[in-house]
DNA sequence: TTGTAGGCGTTATCAT
DNA sequence: ATGATAACGCCTACAA
């Protein structure tokens, strides 16, 4: 039996529009109702049915988001980031991974715009969203975090400063003498990586160096896709003589295929990483990374998209700034 | 301006119930009207307002996950398990950090149980939640995963064989000759720990060894803690020649700690891991671990949910089998 | 095959 | 200080 908000009424002996008033203290109700009403509730365990009560408001107080992969501890610190902002401030999170398919994207999208949610937090899974636009021209706040759809300006955005870290790393390794890096990403058609590559390439240059587009190499996300990566990219490229590698997963398979590969890390080959996880550090050798707070990337992403909820013309892209975490890995 | 049902009908020229059973399928509509009504849905990108469409099903198809905390790759697992469950399930799931709080976990299951979701899935801050019992009562469906109140048979539980688990790396220690194991844990009064504990003071009590208190340590699930914890058993139990350390994060730092102490690994102290991390190959030297699929729980946890929503009778507790990973922080 | 209308549980306006 | 009641948007008997 499911009790309601006229059960509780009629046990009081009084109207539906009372119990209202003493349970959202809306209204003055004399003490003794009050207390009468109160303690009813309590017997009961009552609560108000949430979905009547959105409903009738408008209002969910919760927030949706939606990332397209979950393997690494990156994605984990934006999602435990996220929520520990959203707790703070009374919302819910809807957490969806959309494991790098659009399609489902779309479909996520589209049932979290039917008042599910207030808002919505979105790593998109293509560098192409245009079919988001639909949704801001219906006035639903979207943000984007991590990566973004360079076509949709209107839309706020909180990501890393990709260019920054990609040129920060690179200089990093061309002033120890490495003019040959070979670098491995996780994911093309992205902006977190496009970015990267970009500040790679922009050091190259101010660096006088020639930008050699096979040095590139695609290593999935994942350690076994980076563990192929290295293989691949050594084999074809027997010049480098390091390494920057774009993700945390992949970075531990790239070790691995040094390892495999006989070479001394970083006698051999040198290698930063990006991402930076905890044991990093008791690795042998111990990994020179990319360092990025992850936590603060969702707790910002929260704040922004609370910003876009109260202010729909709302639309600035925050870049939070990555560290060079230097260890030995890189040759210092 | 929000479009609904209505809008929809009185352009198609035709009842709401009309366009209701075309979106639902849920009766033979003419051929003629179906098209006419899908067109206008299209042109408008029409969804049906979840929030009343739940109220009038009383099925939300939603399932909150309430987990107590959230840094370590295991929990990231199980999130990610029962997410992809979910999805392949028709599901949305609501995600929860209570960070260990029971006073944030009662308020989080109120108001989920105030029909946000079908059903929960909770990983309990503390042994006695006896709070809960109310809720079944209730009939509200939830199940336990990973930890769980003793008192509470009536929840159907997923977790860890966190006994087997326990007993299985002690007798791993025990017949490379270690007699005198540290254990440090990440949260007392939770049963994956004591489970666990058991575990090793069965092997030490087969292998006619006593059990030592003070061989056991805090470490509070943390790398520092791991690090603290390693500090200050080593010094109070100088006899101790190996380590069973019970949470990844820990492991990390105790490996850092050994370090500090110019203690080798494992000459000096040998030391077997619990969770396994993708970087336990590469650390130096690779650490044994106790190996769980978190995202194996994950996945069971959702589908023990489904069967407590259909079976509200239905109580078992199932036992995921953990592995000895054996690298060399073991001594092998 | 299609339409009418009541009700899901709240909140909030307008009376009293 | 309270109460009656009309929405919120949808689904679904029941009627036509």
């Amino acid at each position: 039996m499911k009790i309601t908000i006229k059960d509780i009424a009629r046990e009081a002996g009084v109207s539906t529009a009372t119990v209202s008033h003493v349970i959202n203290g809306t209204k003055n109700i004399s003490e003794g109702k009050t207390k009468l009403i109160k303690g009813i509730i309590d017997k009961y365990n009552y609560v108000p049915d949430i979905r009547a009560k959105n409903l009738r408001n408008l209002k969910t107080k919760t927030a949706g988001l939606v990332v397209s992969s979950f393997p690494d501890s990156h994605v984990s610190g934006i999602v435990n980031g996220v929520g520990k902002r959203a707790r703070e401030l009374g919302y819910q999170m809807l957490f969806i991974n959309t494991i790098e398919d659009q399609e489902y994207e779309k479909e996520t999208i589209k049932l979290l715009s039917s008042h599910m949610v207030d808002g919505i937090i979105i790593t998109p899974s293509k560098m192409d969203s245009q079919y988001l636009k639909k949704y801001i021209e219906q006035n639903l706040p979207i943000i984007q975090v991590l990566r973004y759809d360079p076509n949709l300006p209107l839309i706020p955005k909180v990501t890393m400063d990709d260019f920054q870290a990609g040129y920060d790393a690179t200089v990093h390794l061309l002033q120890h003498g490495h003019h040959h890096i070979g670098l491995i990403y996780a994911k093309a058609d992205v902006t977190s990586t496009t970015g990267r590559i970009e500040g790679y390439k922009a050091a190259l240059k101010d660096y006088h160096f020639t930008f050699n587009e096979s040095y590139l190499e695609l290593g999935n996300a994942t350690v076994e896709g980076g563990l192929k990566a290295i293989k691949h990219l050594i084999n074809r490229e027997k010049q480098i003589t390091s390494l920057f590698v774009l993700n945390d997963l992949m970075t531990v398979g790239a070790m691995q295929g040094l390892t495999a590969l006989s070479l001394k890390c970083p006698e051999d080959i040198a290698l930063i990483g990006f991402g930076d996880f905890p044991a990093a550090n008791i690795t042998s050798p111990p990994i020179t990374n990319v360092s990025m707070s992850s936590e603060t990337v969702g707790q910002t992403a929260f704040d922004v998209l609370l910003n876009k909820i109260n202010n729909p013309s709302y639309s600035r892209h925050i870049q939070i700034p990555a560290s060079l975490m230097i260890r030995r890995s890189c040759g210092c």
